[in-house]
DNA sequence: GTCTATATCTCGATAGAC
DNA sequence: GTCTATCGAGATATAGAC
């Protein structure tokens, strides 16, 4: 039972365009009329396809993108012959795309989240359960690596922790050496735990 | 030679109201009659001290908050026996704040620089240069307790990040588990750091 | 599902009296 | 230095034809 084409198409690049000004501008930064004009649709299909409008569509933003990169890092880091040489490509991978994007935020959901986790509950849950859901799936490519359950949820949460704040750095500075030596220390630490 | 009491007061009330309000709100989600209102000034005044508006406010509440809390983080750290005990307590100090205040944003000064890095230059351009001078501040204070130039200078800059990542896991989740143990870790490899 | 038009509100900024 | 009044622009959201 396929959706029909047209709206897939539309509210796929509603949520594209959204998630890209998302990662040049934050969630305040961003007006429904950009997002308008950036993914040609209308005010009408917006509110059509997201009758919550702005906060629904960033939501559903938040979620989807969410998932995806953590879709994202697992392959990155499960492709690697262990999980401290992958944490380490990810890294990696996330700093060359920095700079081949003059340093456009790699992903909105930490800005976002720290904009709104004052003032807005629902997105701030919403932004909770994208972040815990990372933490979740990277500890278990280190419960398969070996690693104890408790060791592996601490690397993954410090793994997140220096990821997020090393955007903060990167995009700050427009400097990727201390996101990439940041990454350096988490793959030792990685490494460390690894069993053998 | 002192400055007008009066002109002195509304110009740190200016100031300390807008800070308050971009802890809770960023920049983008901040508005000028905010700051009007809280400061009990008036838009007059806000032009008067400030005549860039909104954003030259912006620049100077980076810059003197920015310096106040690279001041305070040195207090906490050097009044320790060793620096390694010195960030821990620093991470339980901001842990404990940010309970105390329900999570706060302890520091705006990355979520704005995330908020406006790619949109707005100049506020960019202040925002790297407090974070540069975190990271200078904290190598020095590394450098003091016997540890080689290049070493301090990794070390401050992945306490700086650990503290931003941090920071956005902490008010995400409204939990200070993952800020602590992040903190954890920086102190152990401060001190694996240290001579003796 | 998509479109245009528009309602209602608030934004940052300015003017000019005091 | 501080005040009130207000500007023009642009915000989110809605209405109703197609």
């Amino acid at each position: 039972m396929a959706p029909t084409t047209s709206s897939a198409a539309t509210r796929d690049r509603i949520l594209t365009a959204t998630t890209e000004l998302f990662r040049r501008q934050g969630y305040n930064g961003t007006t429904l009329s950009q997002i308008v004009e950036a993914s040609a649709a209308t005010t009408g299909s917006i509110y059509h396809f997201f009758p919550g409008g702005k906060d629904e569509l960033t939501a559903e933003v938040l979620r989807v993108s969410g998932a995806g990169y953590g879709e994202l890092v697992e392959i990155v880091i499960r492709s690697a012959l262990d999980p401290a040489t992958g944490m380490h490509n990810a890294f990696e991978a996330a700093g060359q795309l920095m700079i081949e994007t003059d340093f456009i935020d790699p992903c909105p959901i930490g800005t976002i989240a720290r904009e709104v986790a004052s003032t807005n509950e629902p997105l701030r849950l919403v932004a909770a359960d994208v972040m815990q859901g990372w933490v979740e799936r990277l500890a278990a490519v280190l419960v398969d690596a070996g690693i104890d359950a408790a060791q592996s949820e601490r690397l993954a949460s410090m793994s997140v922790t220096t990821i997020e704040g090393g955007f903060v750095m990167a995009r700050t500075l427009k400097d990727i050496g201390p996101f990439l030596s940041a990454g350096e220390v988490v793959r030792q630490l990685i490494a460390d735990a690894l069993p053998e």
